[in-house]
RNA sequence: GCGCCUGUAGCUCAGUGGACAGAGCAACGGACUUCUAAUCCGUAGGUCGCAGGUUCGAACCCUGCCAGGCGUACCA
């Protein structure tokens, strides 16, 4: 509809410019926007403003000559005028807003979806936690605004991959094995203690029982290295199993788990050093390999192999992101905590020095999450292996809560999730005022149908029937749907889901809430029936947009 | 010091360069004979951190400052 109204405006510009009452010129930039305030239309355009300057006349002047050239053959106008400094605000014709009643119906599951992403093809690699330790709630808020947003770009068209990066080598795994190694020797009843650096959380105690229960006492046996790497593999993989679990248990999922350890194996990471380092790229300074990342943008040079000769975490990443641009991605987002954007410049570096274009490149950069309980911090320390884990805030909050909240604020802000606050089944709480409205849509059709309505489809009479304002105004708001759901794609902020499923939740509890004034199922057949065919296309895009959030539609509550 | 993010109603936050800046919560006053009150209606609440600039027009763009968070390793 916005599209039509916008092609019928740029039509009447030209047709000023041919008939001379406009100077000809490019044609200008112009928005066409749903305006705040609901009597200035149901479009705005500002065209007749940005061309003021160059027409060298009055805005105002500007966007009568423009409503004068307009063809409207199908009557999609009702009415146009000039306004204010010299908007042109339009009204839709009445019964173009009961042809999306019928669009939604017809698209049904697919309302919404666009072609605006033309099939590009977008990998997204997000969680990515390091397989030493469980989920805990920031990398929550990471897994749901990377599934999330996955899906919105697939629904705006884009060809999506989901991706998870499993750093299975390195430092962080060794000290892992050695942890595991001092608490599995403890059990055997030896006299030593954890380093500081070592992981200190109760779930190496139980993954080290486990071991013992699984190897017996035969790693006492073996020279240290061997047990500590035995012991570094046998917890990478139980962790990781854990995160897959907790994963599944949160309804994301992956269509990739790529190994850091595959780069190495591959020889993939040798391979982008040597080809670096004969490009002069990668230098030797002070025993240690160093790629020249200031001069990609960066503000220093970066360390890739260590004087000691160990490779860095950005030596592997470099070869995992030129990996990346090989398997043909059109756009390239990684999903980071914000704790990890100092890191940002360096393989945006790294992605330029192999001659790809750094826009093709994104990192979202998602800020942290305060647990609360009833308003006071709860106290978190990862050292000391005190945290509060995904799993359970899942199982305390349920996942369609955490999903919910996790969303509703833009990724840049820092979220405040209080667990009391998100377990309370009352007004506070945004998850059940949308689910809310499936519900009871649910349950208004199920009486129908005992009543003897059943697939409903359209009927031209209903335009003539469905004329309340308000009834006009859910279908407006229903019209936004697709646009919202591009918008939120475009600029990469599944934010925008919740925030719209809020609003027409709002409009749909107000509309069902005068009973006496809007009885959906009445004794009256053709009201009823255009009644049920108005909601149930509420319930189509409440389906729809919660299921975009991988939040559950119940039919009950 | 430098870099990234944030600053909007008492609180938590939306807001696409556009017209009178919005919602939820909290406060106050109302609505259950029901297609589910996990709901609705109403009242009140603002120096959009501060100061300049760009623009016909700025919460939004630019510059400076203030405050908070995070980062600034041959850690990950």
């Amino acid at each position: 509809m916005k599209q039509e109204l916008a092609l019928l405006i740029r039509q009447a510009v030209q047709s000023a410019f041919e008939a001379g009452t406009l100077q000809r010129e490019d044609l200008p930039r112009m928005d066409l926007e749903i305006p705040r305030i609901a009597a200035h239309g149901d479009f705005s355009t500002n065209v007749a403003m940005t061309m003021a300057a160059s027409q060298k006349r009055a805005p105002q002047e500007i966007a009568r000559i423009i409503i004068d050239h307009i063809e409207d053959p199908d009557h999609l106008i009702s009415k146009s005028e000039v306004a204010g400094p010299g908007f042109i605000n339009f009204l839709i014709a009445q019964d173009k807003w009961h042809e999306v009643l019928r669009a939604v119906h017809e698209e049904d599951t697919a309302y919404g979806t666009s072609q605006v992403g033309l099939g590009k093809r977008i990998q997204i690699e997000f969680v990515s936690a390091n397989p030493t330790g469980p989920l805990h709630v920031g990398h929550g808020r990471c897994a749901v605004v990377g599934d999330t947003l996955a899906a919105i770009l697939k629904a705006a068209g884009y060809e999506v991959e989901k991706e998870y990066y499993v750093n299975d080598s390195g430092r962080q795994i060794r000290t892992l094995g050695e942890s595991v190694f001092v608490r599995y020797q403890q059990l055997l009843g030896k006299t030593l203690d954890l380093s500081a650096e070592d992981y200190q959380g109760n779930y190496i105690k139980d993954l080290a029982r486990i071991l013992l229960d699984q190897e017996g006492e035969r790693l006492l046996d073996m020279p240290e290295e061997e047990a500590v790497t035995l012991c570094a593999r046998f917890a990478a993989m139980k962790i990781l199993a854990g995160i897959r679990e907790d994963l599944v248990a949160f309804g994301v999922s992956f269509g990739h788990w790529f190994t850091e350890q595959s780069l190495y194996d591959s020889g993939a990471v040798e391979a982008v050093i040597q080809d670096l380092k004969s490009r002069d790229i990668i230098y030797e300074h002070d025993g240690a390999l160093w790629f020249r990342t200031k001069d990609f943008g960066d503000e220093k040079d970066r360390v890739v192999v260590r004087a000691n000769g160990l490779t860095t975490y950005f030596a592997s990443d470099i070869a995992y992101h030129k990996d990346k641009f090989e398997r043909n991605f059109d756009q390239v987002i990684d999903i980071w905590g914000a704790d990890h954007h100092g890191y940002v410049s360096r393989v945006s570096a790294s992605i330029r020095a192999f001659g790809y274009d750094k826009d093709r490149f994104q990192a979202l950069l998602v800020q942290l999450v305060n647990l609360l309980r009833d308003g006071k911090p709860v106290t978190m320390s990862t050292r000391a292996g005190e945290f509060v884990t995904l799993r359970e805030v899942i199982d305390e909050v349920g996942r369609d809560a955490a999903r919910f909240l996790f969303l509703l604020r833009h990724y840049e802000s820092p979220l405040d999730f209080d667990l009391e606050l998100a377990k309370k089944q009352s007004n506070d709480n945004p998850v059940y005022y949308v689910q809310y409205v499936h519900a009871r849509i649910s349950n208004i059709l199920k009486k129908a149908e005992e009543r003897g309505y059943k697939d409903i489809d359209w009927h031209d009479d209903f335009s003539g029937i469905l004329t309340l304002p308000e009834e006009i105004q859910l279908i407006k708001l229903m019209a936004r749907y697709p646009d919202v759901v591009a918008m939120s794609a475009r600029l990469m902020e599944p934010h925008r889901i919740p925030f719209y499923m809020k609003e027409l939740a709002a409009a749909f509890h107000a509309y069902y809430h005068d009973r006496n004034k809007h009885k959906v199922v009445s004794d009256d057949a053709k009201l009823s029936a255009a009644r049920l065919y108005l909601v149930s296309a509420v319930r189509i895009i409440m389906s729809n947009g919660l299921a975009l959030m991988g939040v559950s539609a119940p039919e009950r509550m």
